[in-house]
Order: C-alpha cells, then sequence, then structure tokens
DNA sequence: CGGTATTTTGAGTATCGTCAAGGCCAGTGG
DNA sequence: CCACTGGCCTTGACGATACTCAAAATACCG
C-alpha cells in the first residue's frame, strides 16, 4: 500500500486515464492536489457490499471484480472493471457489491467528500461521472446479453468478443502478431466461470471445444489465439452488438 | 396518441413522477411547459436500436422492454423499466436496445435539446438524471445475479422477490389482502421467459413447480399469491438482496 | 526439481430445450 | 345462446447440455 505517492507519479497517473483528457488544467490541478494512489494484490478487498466507501477510485492498471458471495458459499460474479473505469457511487448509499482485484491492481483514490464537492463546483467533472455511470450501465447490459446464452461455448464466445471489443486498449491484453490475433485471458478459470454463470469444468470444455472445432488456439491456459473470428461471431448470436467495423483496428487493412 | 395535452394533466403526471418530488418550483415550472405526454399500446416500439432518439422520456404509468433481437429470431430482454423510470441516453450517443411497451404505456416525453439545455442550466435536474442511471445500473445487476442461477426456478423466485422489492409501489401489482400477499405478473409468458433466459414451457414449468412445493398459488397465470417468502428468499440464493426489513412495508406488523 | 494450485478429463445424474399436441379463455359471428 | 377461432398457456416425451464428484494431468513457483 505504501508506494511513491509524490507527486510526479501521481500527474503521471492522471495523465494516463482517458476520462481525464479533456478536463480544465485548473480542475486537473484540484484533482492531482487530492489524489492517492492505492496498490492491491489478487483477491485482496477493496471495500465490502454494505460498506460507504469512503473514496472514489479510478483504475489506472490491473482488473477489479464487482461479487457478492451467495448463501450456498458460491460467489456470483456481476462485472469486470478495467483501467480508466471508476467506482465507488459518488452521490449515494452504500456498496451494493464487494470490490476485489484480479491479480495486482493500482488505482487512484480521491476522498469522496473533497471529490463530491469539487463535482458540485465543476459540472464538468459531474458529466464526466454520469458519462463514467452510462458506461457502466451498457457494460452491464452487453453482459446480460451474454448471459443469456443457453449454451456455455456461447457464453464464452461472446466474452473473447467482448475482451477484444471494449478492451482492445487495455493492458495489452490483445495483440496483433504476425496476422495472428492473440489474447490474454486477464482472469482464472474459476473466476470466469462464476462470471459466465457455470462452473470450472464446464468452461475448460468449453474452451477445448471452441479448440477442436478450430475457432480458437489454446496456448496456455491464458494465452489464446483466434483463428475463427466470423465464427466466434456467429455462435456468440449477437453479430450486431459487434457491428463491422468494430474489429478495424484489430485488422486494419488485412485484405 | 392523441390524448388530453392540457396544462392541468401535464402538471398531474409531473407531480405523480416521484423523482421530480424535490425540484425547485420554477424548474418543475419549466418542465411543465416543455413536456408532452404520449401513450402506446402493448407491442408498440418506442424506438429502435441505433436509433438517436430526439427526446428524453419519464414513465408515468405502464410497463416498457428493454430488448434486442437476436440473429436466431429470437428475442432478448436485457430489462424492464417501470412508472418513474426514465430512458433516452441524454448527453450520450444512439440507443443500445430497443424500447417497446408491454401493455398500454403512458410516458412524459421531453425534447432531448431543451432537456439537455434544462440540465445544464439547473445542476439539480442533471443530478436527478445521475440518480436515475445509477438507478437503473443497480437494477441491470440485481438483474445479472438473477440471471445467475442455474435452475429456472432459483431465477422465477428471483424475480417474484424482485417485483416485490422494487414494484411494490408500481401501479398496484402487490397487495395485501386479508393477510395474504398477491402480487400481478405484468407481463406475459413468452416475455418473462426471454427475460429470464429460458423459454414459455420451462418458465410454465417452473410456475408449476414452485406451486406444486406450496411456495406459491396460481390464481390465474397473471395473479399469484406468495404462500412461502422464506422458502422463496432461499431459493433465489439472494438473501442479502432482501435483508430484513425490506418487506416490511409488505408486512408492517404481522407478529 | 519437487510441491502446490490450477486445469483438465471421466462417468453418472439433473435440468433444460425442442417439438408436438392438448387445454383454456376471450372475442366473433351465426 | 352457442359453436368457432386464434392466441396463449400447459403438458408430455425425448434429446441436448450442463452440473457434480472424483481423479488425473498440467502449469506455476520457489
Amino acid at each position: 500500500m505504501n508506494r511513491s505517492n509524490t507527486d510526479s507519479t501521481k500527474r503521471d497517473v492522471l495523465r494516463r486515464l482517458p476520462s481525464f483528457g479533456g478536463l480544465p488544467p485548473d480542475l486537473l490541478a484540484e484533482l492531482g492536489a487530492i489524489c492517492r494512489l492505492r496498490s492491491y494484490r489478487h483477491d485482496q478487498l477493496i471495500a465490502e457490499e454494505g460498506e460507504r466507501l469512503s473514496f472514489v477510485g479510478f483504475i489506472s492498471g490491473g482488473i477489479l471484480r464487482l461479487q457478492k458471495p451467495q448463501a450456498d458459499g458460491r460467489l456470483s460474479i456481476v462485472g469486470l472493471m478495467v483501467e480508466g473505469d471508476m467506482f465507488g457511487r459518488i452521490f449515494n448509499g452504500a456498496l451494493h457489491f464487494t470490490l476485489a482485484a484480479t491479480g495486482d491492481v493500482e488505482i487512484c483514490a480521491f476522498s469522496r467528500e473533497l471529490f463530491e464537492e469539487l463535482a458540485t463546483r465543476w459540472p464538468e467533472l459531474e458529466r464526466l461521472v454520469m458519462l463514467n455511470i452510462l458506461n457502466e450501465l451498457d457494460s452491464a447490459r452487453e453482459w446480460m446479453l451474454i448471459l443469456t446464452s443457453y449454451r456455455v461455448t456461447e457464453r464464452l464466445a461472446g466474452f473473447l468478443l467482448l475482451i477484444c471489443r471494449r478492451w482492445t486498449s487495455v493492458a495489452k491484453l490483445v495483440r496483433v502478431d504476425k496476422g495472428r490475433l492473440r489474447l490474454t485471458i486477464p482472469v482464472n478459470r474459476t473466476d470466469l466461470a462464476h462470471f459466465l454463470a457455470t462452473r470450472p469444468e464446464s468452461l475448460s470444455r468449453a474452451f477445448h471445444a471452441l479448440a477442436d472445432d478450430g475457432l480458437i488456439r489454446l496456448h496456455t491456459p491464458y494465452e489464446i489465439e483466434i483463428l475463427d473470428l466470423p465464427a466466434l461471431l456467429d455462435l456468440s448470436g449477437s453479430e450486431d452488438l459487434f457491428t463491422p467495423g468494430s474489429f478495424e483496428d484489430l485488422f486494419p487493412r488485412q485484405a
């Protein structure tokens, strides 16, 4: 938790957050003055459900799980948050879900009171917060669409495409290497299984079913290569979510 | 679509919208001046995905479906919106989902440009919009939690409890009559099946399975009585979503 | 190179989707 | 008033899919 909280480091981190791009310099200076960097290790809890989090956070690196422990001991994962995402229920009550780190995570934290005061004073900041929430709402609905598929292979296909589409810019999860599309699964099988509303065993079978059908290749459990993108799109059943053009930044001109 | 858009009617409708309760009178007057009432019949489309809706709407009566047609001809329903809910992606691009009426619906519509101008001028209004979106995000996540259940009976139990918890105040869907808890299912079996990620046949079996086990009684397909609330809570698997006290307004002092 | 956690595979059972048929209810027209 | 029709809900039978439990293989880390 103790890391270099120097002004220069903080400036760097703030600059890397895409949401903060268009903010006025005066506001950025105020934000820089009150931000604190924090880091968490794998499976460490940032906050638990029911807690009134004392800060709002922006993820500057790593992946966060939004989860809820179930009565039967299982864990439901209702969302994954990545670089640039905001969390913390500004202007609103307590958390409804527990926040936990998946892998190492670094965040940029602002005291809730100070941030709310700043947002009240700067409409730009409040607007930024709102767009962040709208973005999350979209993510949540896309996830519901994926969860709606009957077969696990379909949900997995949807997840892989989601990584490609929404998380292209995140921590080099997606790479095009010698014309081959490779990506890193950023969470382990158990977490992903909870996220896709299935069990690790079924998820494993789904990965290998896709591999056997030639849609993907498994280099390691976490490193896969996409061999047949159109087939994945077809399987996921929501081609329209991934309109033609969605993947153009991945295949700029692959004639 | 042509109905009495008189000032007195509009004032009544605006007054009934809970979100607008605490707004300053001046703002309410401005809102009243630009609002238009519209109504829709069952299955009528309000707007389709990809459309840039020209207005923002508040539902003053009835239920809206948020849906997406799938490639295989199926329909995915990712949300239901009720009285008081807002829709329309203010300050943000086009709709990601189609909006359709389930049963007869009445809305209060504001020109998007005028509403955005108003929201820019009145921070209270922008705050109201943000809280509305946050509320929707919570709904979406609760839905994800319900969709996560493996068995259809579990998802159905979750849905029934959701009606009790979130929609108590909506159009008398939930009633306590002579100590009996009765509720109205506001959508038909096909829509509900799409919503619970299953088929009408399985949903029907789930309803009757709950009835056979004595958890509910089916008076008509749309009118049910809850006989064993604790068992439903247990089945749904998310007791903590429905903390003790959630149902106190239904059973104020049923010693 | 060993030890541990994670992933994978196997076999048996539970649950659901699918297709087809039957039942119920409301509205229509004789 | 009753038969008819269409839509929706329900039931039945069968195949597809996934969960569970247990064990083996693999990957990861010191």
